[in-house]
DNA sequence: TATTGTTATACTCTATAACTATA
DNA sequence: TATAGTTATAGAGTATAACAATA
């Protein structure tokens, strides 16, 4: 149909899977943006819909993040109303993390954000090969030993526009 | 054979590729770091072996980054003896960069070092599924407007490890 | 004494913009 | 006056480590 594709401008495939996969993350930050969060803060709020009440201390520790900047990004949230401390129960140091309805709103929000970012990011591929793609980076990333939904993006800050 | 691989937990396709780029960056920083470069510094090694006699401003202008910033990278480049600055013939304002010999070393281990990180992080896939995956990756970055050869992690810093 | 969350400090990195020399 | 390269400076962002409360 088209043109072979296969250029060989585009440098080694691992030169293009990081170069690509840089674009997506980019790509994502700008869209999050618009809902004033950072791509760290969304992986939280995810991590938060999925498995609430947990210790800041389990989800710094998940996320790859010092407790420091942690605290830092828990601040802002709360603020904003996103989510809430309640002190724990069992053990009065620690704070467990919980969304707010304004949060679960804004993860309502935030779920159509990733499916049209998902969408547009592949509109190239038919959704045959979209579930290829897929299944081939499935394989790389568990060969690699990588942890699903532990993005080392969420470790550096994200630069300002 | 295996597994359906197609596991719910790594999330959307577009979120593990920027999971699986983001390594594959940061892997091939680990491998180039022991040759004492970083990712920018090898992008810029390649580009002076394939195209070489250019301004500063040409190849930062490129490589999207400041001068300031380019300056301090050809330094300690120079320092090393790996390239060097020549004045300008027509343009004495202006300094072409060139390979010196000890560069042209650095270049070939450097080939050496991309073509392991290039085979390791793609052993689970066969020949004709890493041509298929290339093949995908070239579609969505055509799509997309992406530059070969232009890595936008070339603008950040590596972190100490 | 160890651990949770927090705050403060010191450090790294970066871009902006001043500066010089050529054009 | 404008542009190439350089240097200086000021700002943002980070981790390290000190700190208070609880275990």
């Amino acid at each position: 149909m088209t043109k072979p594709a296969d250029d060989h401008s585009w440098g080694s495939t691992a030169f293009l899977l990081a170069q690509v996969g840089a674009y997506a993350a980019e790509a994502f930050r700008a869209r999050v943006s618009r809902l004033e969060l950072t791509p760290a803060q969304a992986g939280l709020l995810r991590m938060l819909a999925r498995i609430p009440g947990r210790s800041q201390r389990a989800y710094a520790t998940y996320l790859g993040m010092p407790p420091s900047r942690f605290v830092m990004m828990v601040d802002a949230l709360e603020d904003r109303g996103v989510l809430e401390r309640r002190r724990g129960t069992d053990d009065r140091r620690a704070n467990e993390l919980h969304l707010t309805p304004t949060g679960h709103r804004l993860m309502r929000e935030l779920g159509a954000v990733a499916r049209s970012h998902e969408s547009d990011l592949l509109a190239a591929l038919k959704p045959s090969e979209q579930r290829g793609l897929r299944e081939l980076l499935v394989r790389v990333a568990e060969a690699q030993g990588l942890t699903p939904g532990a993005h080392p993006g969420y470790r550096t800050k994200p630069h300002t526009e």
